[in-house]
DNA sequence: TCATTTTACGTAACCAGTTACATAAAAAAG
DNA sequence: CTTTTTTATGTAACTGGTTACGTAAAATGA
């Protein structure tokens, strides 16, 4: 079966990432499932920068991440439910929760490891003929932070 | 702001890639809904599709861009809301649905081909220092359709 | 020809993100 | 001080995907 998306050349580009992190997600969130760890997809992302600064706020890890403050909320609460994170807050500044791994965290980081390691080497032999993508995906995201997408048409279509 | 996903190498890389997909797909409705565009992003594949092919099935469609069949039936249905898809049963298999472009649909192609067209010489010009990034997407792809993701991990365990 | 299996479509419930809006605390400005 | 603006968090509603399940029609096979 040809692949449409790829037939389109440039113009199929967005919804082939999109299908490919998709695929991923979908994929890994399975993969834990039958493995039976309880844990999601990119929660990885908030254990790893909890590992690296202990205490962080909502704000923080939002800004970090580059995802919406509501998204981080949600990953938080369901974290908190499971008993990974611990919050408390600010005492100088009554608006903020901060955010600290658990013991429950740090035990399970073990087994947690362990498989984002095995992940890591796959996605390392995925991509190993293809020495350059790490750093031409670098190349498209500096450029899309000087100037995102949206103003780039519109400048466009105004010349 | 240096960027923590970047910080974490391989480990960040599907959560980048989810990361430009979602930034891609949010800037592109915005884009349309600025410039007040009776359309959405992704809606352009089902009118490539339809251009090519003239008619076609859900499960076509469904199978042609690798995106499970309930969500073709959302889009569809929403293009069928704006008239921009006739669809009428086969008369030699009642189940199928056959889809076609509607005539709205031919006459705001001329537009949305313009703008399309844009588009994709941005998206040229956000790839003109990456040569490679194409062939190694479709490098990966292929792989991953060789042997999916979850399977490459569980035999990886297994070992 | 009739029972069984497969296929096409549809719906429901879920998921990980988004934007838009609300609220309360902190910071800045008068 | 007191008013105004900004910031941190939270909630609601939406989006574009998914899997799981149901149903009816078609194809297969006994």
């Amino acid at each position: 079966m040809d692949d449409f998306l790829k037939a389109l050349e440039i113009e199929g580009l967005t919804s082939r990432l999109k299908r490919l992190s998709d695929t991923m997600l979908y994929e890994t969130k399975d993969l834990y499932k039958s493995l039976d760890l309880e844990i999601e997809p990119n929660w990885n992302l908030i254990f790893r920068l909890l590992q690296a600064y202990q205490e962080l706020t909502i704000m923080e890890i939002s800004e970090r991440l580059q995802l919406s403050h509501p998204a981080v909320i949600k990953i938080v609460n369901k974290m908190k439910k499971t008993g990974y994170i611990l919050t408390y807050s600010d005492k100088s500044d009554k608006r903020k929760q901060i955010l600290r791994l658990s013991e429950k965290a740090m035990v399970k980081l073990r087994d947690f490891e362990s498989i984002w390691e095995v992940q890591n080497a796959e996605i390392g032999k995925l991509l190993s003929d293809c020495p350059h993508f790490m750093e031409e995906l670098e190349k498209v995201e500096t450029k899309l932070r000087e100037q995102n997408y949206k103003q780039r048409i519109i400048n466009k279509l105004n010349e």
